[in-house]
DNA sequence: TTGTAAGCGTTATCAA
DNA sequence: TTGATAACGCTTACAA
């Protein structure tokens, strides 16, 4: 392994050509005659020659990759925006470096230093401050992912408004009384606006919104342990309305596990419509966003070049609400 | 953004050295006096002046980064084996490329197109084919992942035969007879092993083994389809072994969905041991192996030289058998 | 202790 | 159509 790989001087001598040649041949630009090709071409083939990518690095002023950065990998959303984002960057000729930063001390650090090794970072909400993201933005392009632009620096995200339709619905549809809203507001730009839709909802249907929040992460397992406080209490509330569908899809475990009936003792609904979803019994009432092309779009945003005239500052995509049993439609 | 970054050529005339002595000061190497480095020091500091990657790799002959190659990202057992990876490599100064080949049909050529890229390539079994490995391997160091060791490829895995021990436990111990095993032995090492010991385990209980294992995915979705398929026929199992967590909480999911049991009706076990396992109701019995440290000697591997005399071509870290509710002990 | 200069492997600009 | 040759930004002998 690790056989010393041949450099164009080497291809060039043995096809006995120039390097500049060489280069024209192995890129395909430039003129080049037919039987120089051929010749060229061989001999690269011939001893498995790919050029340098730092050599090439270094002319072409590209690292050729970017960088994607969350908060954890844990759970399908992430691993879909991913998707979305790789693909459309393999698309364009450049490898993607996934950061999670896992709550790491460092984190804000770590993300400033691969600055340096790529064309462009997506940053997802809620992973790193204001000031890190204004002083990466001085260094290379970036486009915040699931949070609010700022000061020049583009967003792409999900219209997360629609909670305060789902609130509507629990509340003047099913008539429940006691919604809790699971989620920590503080963790991420999709949270806090989904609180803010809850609140917003309660107040359209002109009734009073709970003061607080019941604060948990964003996983399933955080879901299990809010199932535990709020039914296991006097007083569970009559719906639980979850940041996300893993939290909801905990909580919804959690309360079958308890013998608890869903929706009959308690309703739960969830954001993103994963594919658990749809599968679990009853099925889960949500709000679908389009997770893949959430990366996808940031992906081509970040490509197409930052800091373009015209380009899109504010990319919101739509959602939808997805009606089924845990809510007590059907 | 994007403001044209200084070079050290710019740095040095700045605070009136010569380029060797900025690189002496930024890296720390050779001896420079402290009056220099403190003038150097401040230039680099106010002109926020960083090292370019490209320049730098060129001239170290290395790219200061390392990927990892994984068949999805899905789930908490990636998510952390990740973790672990990450981990190792930012504190041995490399950054990290995750690849997830999602099934894309151009997988093994991304991956060998990533060796340009990369110092070195971890890939997690059951993601490219036994021969691109082999090409891989001649273009930079490589470490399986979760498989075999291969002609010179060192490999980093779990103990995976303990599944005996726990099919001797279901089979023995509680009695039941009609074991299933839900996993695709054909889609991973890991999973060919752990069927191989479920047959194991039958053997050394003489108890003849089911031919067939029930072929799906590794995510909890496979696991609540396959739920449907395996307790809605009229002669459900009497225990349901999975070749991870995520599917056996899919089917434990599944199962309590339908009204079932768990494990009265039907006994189910996984193998991971994720967060959920102890969460859920009732915990599931499963079989405990070290996820982080996994991705962790992995990097380490990779990062201290894989051809090395005396390099350890084969790590197996042990596991252990965790019992829970699932199966019917407690 | 500091500086000069030779790479590192490409690409790309001119000439020929 | 080809070939010299100058960048690209850094590290690192070797000299001073």
């Amino acid at each position: 392994m690790g056989n010393k790989r041949l450099t164009v001087r080497e291809i060039a001598e043995i096809a006995n050509v120039s390097i500049a040649t060489v280069s024209r041949v192995s890129r395909g630009t430039g003129q080049v005659s037919p039987e120089t090709r051929e010749r060229v071409l061989k001999v690269i083939e011939e001893h498995g020659y790919r050029p340098s990518q730092m050599g090439r690095a270094l002319a072409e002023q590209r690292h050729g990759s970017v960088a994607i950065v969350f908060p954890g990998l844990a759970g399908p959303y992430f691993s879909e925006v991913i998707q979305g984002f790789e693909f459309e960057a393999l698309e364009a000729g450049a490898s993607v470096h996934i950061v999670g930063t896992h709550g790491r001390a460092a984190a804000d650090e770590d993300v400033l230093a691969m600055s340096a090794r790529v064309d462009g970072i997506a940053v997802h909400g809620g992973t790193i401050q204001e000031e890190t993201l204004r002083r990466l933005a001085a260094e290379v392009p970036v486009v915040v992912l699931a949070g609010q632009p700022l000061e020049g620096i583009p967003a792409v995200r999900a219209d997360n408004s629609r909670v305060a339709e789902l609130t509507r619905h629990l509340l003047l549809d099913h008539g429940y009384r006691r919604l809790t809203f699971v989620g920590n507001p503080d963790g991420s730009p999709d949270v806090t606006e989904r609180w803010e839709a809850f609140k917003q909802g309660h107040r359209e249907a002109r009734v009073p919104a709970p003061k607080n929040p019941v604060r948990i992460g964003m996983q399933q397992s955080d879901g299990v342990i809010a199932a535990g406080e709020l039914l296991d209490g006097r007083r569970p509330p009559g719906a639980i309305v979850c940041a996300n569908d893993e939290t909801a899809l905990g909580v919804l475990i959690g309360a079958l596990g308890r013998g608890l009936r869903v929706p009959e003792d308690v309703a739960i609904t969830g954001f993103d419509d994963v594919a658990m979803s749809s599968l679990v019994q009853p099925g889960l009432t949500t709000i679908r966003q389009p997770i893949r092309e959430l990366g996808a779009v940031t992906a081509r945003l970040l490509l197409s070049g930052v800091g373009n005239p015209g380009a899109l500052m504010n990319t919101v995509l739509t959602t939808e609400l997805v009606l089924r049993g845990s809510c007590g439609c059907r």
